[in-house]
DNA sequence: TATGAAACACAAAACGTTTTTCTGGTTCAT
DNA sequence: ATGAACCAGAAAAACGTTTTGTGTTTCATA
C-alpha cells in the first residue's frame, strides 16, 4: 500500500537531472557521465524505481515476450522441454507466454491472433502443426515462428525436431537384428510429422531388409488408444516386436501386454518406443527407445528463434538432431551385442 | 512483409471516424452508434487491425498477464495443473508469462522483480514458498499473489493445497487398519509446507492409535533420493508399511523395492504416495494414494486471483480442498473393506 | 416552438518509456 | 584566439492505446 508505481520522472527529480538521463542509464548501449549514473543509481535504489518492461516495449518495439503455442502436456517430453525452454530464454531475457491450443486446428487462428495481440517477439509452437497461412501471417506482420517437434512440409519455416526418419530406421534395424518377423507398429497422431516420418524410417528400414510391416495400429498419442490398439493386434496372429510411436503409448501398451494379455516383455514380444522420457528408464520398464536429446533440441530452437529476432536471418531449414537408440530390456537381445541398460 | 502494424488511427481515417471512436467501439463497456460500430468493424476487418494489448495494458494498467512461479516440472501434478490452469486463464481473457525458479531461494527476489518489471496483474507461486517481505512487497505494488501447492506459515496471504494434513491422517488411519505395526515414512524436501503438513497428519494419525512412526528416511521430492531413502530404511528391521511424501517419489521406491531389493508389494510391505497423477493408476503400479484434486485446486485458484484483481477482496486464507485416499493394490487390504482399484 | 436531457463524436491528455533533436559547454587542434 | 568537433544533458516527439472533457446533434417533452 505504501508505495506506488515509481516512474523514472520521480527518479530525475530526486537526483536532479532530466528524465532521459535516467531513461540512459538504464539503457545498455547508452551514454552517460560517471557522476549522472552514480546518482541516478542512487536515487532509483532508494525509491526502488524499475523500468517498466511494458512501457520500454511500446515504444522500442521489443517486447521480450514470446509466445509458446502448445497443445498438450500430458506426455512427459513436453514439460521437460518447457522447462529447459524456458530457463534458457529467461536466461537470454526473454520469458515465455503460454498459450494453450486445442489439438483440433480449428481454433488455432485464434490463439494465434492473440498472440500477435501480445507483440510477441517470436512464436515457439510446440506440438503443434499449422496451417501455412497462418504462419505466413506470422511472418508477414515479422513475427518469426519456430516449430518444436513438428516440422512443416514446406521448407520455409523453421523446425527443430530429432531425426525422426533415421529413429525410425534404427528400430527396425535393430529389431530385424534381433532375428523378429513379425513386427507391427502402434501409430501417433496421424497429423503430426513426428508419427509420420518415424513410421516413414521404420517401413523403410524394414523393407530394405525385405521385410514387411507385419500390423498396425493406431494410438492418436494417446494411453488408452495405445491400449486399445495394443488389444486389436494381439486378438489374432499377434507380432513378436513392436514398435510404439512414442514412449508415453509404448507404457500403456506394456501394462496391457503385462497385466491384460499376461505376456512377457521381451520374451513374448519385444516393446520399442520414442523420446526416451525419464520414465523410460524406470526398471518397471526398462525401455529401449529412441532418446530425443531435449538440451540440443532445446538449445538450438533457442539459437534460431533469438537469431530472427535480432535480425541475423539465417535460412529456413529443418533442423534434425540425431536421435540414437537407447537398448535396454524390453527388446530381446542381439547375440552379438549387449543391451547398454546402464545408460541412465 | 506486405502489411506493417496496423493502428487505430489508419482503421479510424478509413471508417471517417475519429481514433477514439476505434477504441471505443473495441472496448467492451464503451458506448458508440450502431452507424459507427458498423462502419469501423468494416475497416478494421479489411485491413486486419487489432489492437494492442501492450498500449492498452500502458493506459488502463490492465495487463491481462499473471506470472507463474514455478520451481520443477518432474512431478507429473505440475504439468497437469499448468496446462488446467493455462486453459481456465486463457478462457478468461488472461495468459501466464513463465517464470522457473531454483528451488533455492536464493533467487527468486530476482525473478520476482522481473515479474514486476513486465507489470503482471497478479503472480501464482507454484511448488515455491517465498519470504514474508518478498510477498509482502508484491501485496504493497497492488500485485496479489496466491500460492499454489504451498501454503505460507502467515495467515495473511492466499493459498490453495489440497488438505495435506487431513491427507497425511487417513494414510495412517488405513495402514494402521491394515494391520501394519512397523510403518515408516519418506519425506520431502524439508522446506515445503506439503513435505511438512503430510507427514504431521501422519504422524498424529499413528499416534492417536499409539502406534509410533517406525522409521523415517528423506527423499526431498527427488527419484534419486527416494530410491537412497528406501535402501537405508529397508538396511536393517524393514517396515511393513512406507508411506512416501508423493506419487513421484513413491515411484522409484517400488521400483526399487521390487527390482533391487526383490521384495513384492503389497505382500513384503505396502506403499502409498501422495498426488495421484495418471501414472499411479497405471498397472505396473497401481499405486495406493491420495488425491489431490487438481480441478478443483486450479479453479479455486483462478477464482482467487481474478477476485483479487477485480477488486473483489476476500480475506486471504489458506484453501484446503479435501484430497480422498484412493485404495488400490500397492497395499495389502482391510479385511472387511474392497480396495476400490475400479477408480481410473 | 422552445428547452432540457441524452446520446454521441471528436480532440486532447495521459500512460512510462526510448529515441531523436536541440542546446550549451568543453576540449582540442589549428 | 578561433573554429571545429565532440559530449552530456534537456526538451520534445513518438509508441498505440484509453479516458476525459467539450461541443454538437438528436429527440422528446412542455
Amino acid at each position: 500500500m505504501s508505495s506506488e508505481k515509481i516512474t523514472s520522472i520521480e527518479v530525475a527529480h530526486r537526483a536532479g537531472v532530466s528524465q532521459s538521463a535516467v531513461s540512459r542509464v538504464f539503457t545498455p548501449g547508452a551514454s552517460a557521465s560517471k557522476q549522472t549514473v552514480e546518482k541516478v543509481r542512487k536515487a532509483a535504489s532508494e525509491l526502488g524505481y524499475r523500468p517498466n518492461v511494458l512501457a520500454r516495449a511500446m515504444v522500442s518495439g521489443k517486447s521480450r515476450i514470446i509466445g509458446l503455442l502448445v497443445a498438450y502436456l500430458d506426455n512427459q517430453f513436453y514439460p521437460d522441454a518447457l522447462e529447459k525452454l524456458s530457463s534458457a530464454l529467461q536466461e537470454r531475457g526473454y520469458h515465455l507466454l503460454v498459450f494453450m491450443a486445442g489439438k483440433d486446428a480449428g481454433n488455432i487462428d485464434n490463439v494465434v491472433d492473440e498472440m500477435l495481440d501480445y507483440q510477441v517477439e517470436g512464436i515457439i509452437a510446440a506440438s503443434v502443426s499449422m496451417s501455412s497461412k497462418l504462419a505466413e501471417r506470422c511472418q508477414s506482420v515479422g513475427v518469426p515462428i519456430v516449430f518444436f517437434n513438428r516440422s512443416q512440409n514446406d521448407e520455409t519455416r523453421f523446425a527443430v525436431t530429432s531425426d525422426n526418419y533415421a529413429g525410425g530406421r534404427k528400430v527396425a534395424d535393430y529389431l530385424v537384428a534381433a532375428g523378429h518377423t513379425k513386427i507391427a507398429y502402434i501409430a501417433g497422431w496421424q497429423f503430426a510429422s513426428t508419427q509420420y516420418d518415424r513410421e516413414a524410417g521404420f517401413v523403410d528400414g524394414l523393407n530394405k531388409h525385405q521385410i514387411n510391416l507385419h500390423a498396425r495400429g493406431v494410438g492418436n498419442f494417446t494411453s488408452e488408444g495405445a491400449a486399445e490398439a495394443a488389444r486389436l493386434l494381439f486378438d489374432k496372429d499377434p507380432p513378436d516386436a513392436l514398435f510404439v510411436a512414442n514412449d508415453h503409448m509404448a507404457f500403456s501398451v506394456m501394462d496391457t501386454l503385462r497385466y491384460e494379455l499376461g505376456l512377457s516383455i521381451p520374451d513374448d514380444v519385444s516393446v520399442v518406443g520414442y523420446d526416451d522420457v525419464p520414465i523410460a528408464s524406470w526398471p518397471s520398464f526398462n525401455l529401449t527407445t529412441v532418446r530425443q536429446r531435449a538440451n540440443q533440441m532445446v538449445s538450438k530452437t533457442v539459437d534460431i528463434i533469438i537469431a530472427q529476432i535480432e535480425g541475423d536471418a539465417a535460412k529456413p531449414q529443418n533442423v534434425k538432431i540425431e536421435a540414437p537408440l537407447i537398448v535396454r530390456g524390453s527388446t530381446r537381445a542381439i547375440a552379438s551385442c549387449q543391451p547398454n541398460s546402464s545408460v541412465k
